[in-house]
DNA sequence: TCGCGTTTATGACACCCGTCATAGTAGCGG
DNA sequence: CCGCTACTATGACGGGTGTCATAAACGCGA
């Protein structure tokens, strides 16, 4: 969960996650993520020759592969697992880094759809693409509980749907209750 | 849907809603809704001394009660109201709006939320409470469809976050399928 | 030691931002 | 006509933005 590999290339763009986490694109400075990152300045034109969209592109894609493996280590866990309790899981994970840092931190793919999904299609693309590959480890895992391939697609975007959206209300009022309240209400649909 | 009473001051509230939509708290400048609005910049200072915070909560407000309203409309619209009958309207609703604006605009509440929930505690609690006018009424009806007080609030709760949610993934892949699969598969819950 | 790619350093550019100070104009009651 | 309030107009300020040009340091192979 730290800084990847530990080049300065790598830290940027995980510092870069972080911060769309918090303030989203536009907020994001890139001086700012350079100087979290301890990475030179004249290291952004070097790495990132497309500029900010380049470094936001690959923030999202590092958000959704780390989101993917995420996903995995939870299959990996269980005994027995069922989709109730993968999308248990999910929804614990993300209560659990909410509420202890005081719900500084949202979702980067949201914050990037937010902002940029009307203004700048390269990000947006990049958006959609994060979220298929962190919906797809769902997806595969729902297949081999035994659904056809189009109800688990359906499940898992529906588990996105939920998520996504719980974890705008839970930082709107500072209370990880929505992401209990969709976890419980999802589970007779998700394991039907 | 348009601009609500005719003043300048109602003008500017409406258009920095619409423009929240589309690009977010950070990247609404103030000069170019004061332009958008056909309104004196002059007016700015005037009517929201309260500065940027100011105006960003009174759009969030306006787009509550909005909201709230619209939902009191399609329950007025029903001969027989049921929770996914509402549900699907409101779903429908954003479908609609979303594919005929091209997916340029998004929810208020959410843009807040993502920008803003770290950095601006005024703008938080201005989007929760927007958030909480918009599903009282929802709650609401669900009471006068017989739910006791908590499981509307549950339910209510869980329809928004599904909402907010589709809205992202919808405007992140340009479809409305999202939207339209939240209203399906939480059909048994809501009419539990 | 030289040379040459890779990486870093730094300052400048033009632009947009929110805010404020200040002056101006209407419009209405007296 | 005055005077006062509500509103508008406009320019400036300080600061932050992404991007670019340019030059310096580094590091490794020859």
């Amino acid at each position: 969960m730290s800084a990847s590999t530990h080049g300065p290339r790598e830290r940027i763009v995980y510092e870069a996650a972080q911060h769309l986490r918090r303030t989203g694109v536009a907020g994001t400075g890139l001086r700012e993520v350079v100087s979290a990152a301890a990475a030179p300045r004249g290291s952004l034109q070097h790495y990132f020759p497309g500029g900010k969209d380049q470094l936001v592109g690959e923030a999202l894609e590092w958000a959704g592969t780390w989101a993917a493996e995420r996903v995995d280590e939870h299959l990996a866990r269980m005994r027995r697992p069922s989709a109730s309790r993968l999308f248990d899981a999910i929804t614990d994970d993300w209560a659990t880094d909410l509420a202890s840092r005081d719900f500084e931190r949202g979702c980067p793919v949201a914050a990037a759809v937010v902002d940029c999904a009307d203004t700048n299609d390269a990000v947006r693309q990049a958006a959609s693409a994060a979220l298929q590959t962190w919906q797809r480890p769902i997806t595969e895992a729902l297949v081999a509980m035994g659904r056809g391939p189009r109800r688990a697609q359906a499940l898992s975007t529906l588990m996105l749907c939920a998520l996504e959206g719980a974890i705008v209300l839970a930082r709107a009022q500072r209370d990880t209750a929505p992401l209990r309240l969709v976890a419980r209400e999802l589970a007779p649909v998700l394991d039907a």
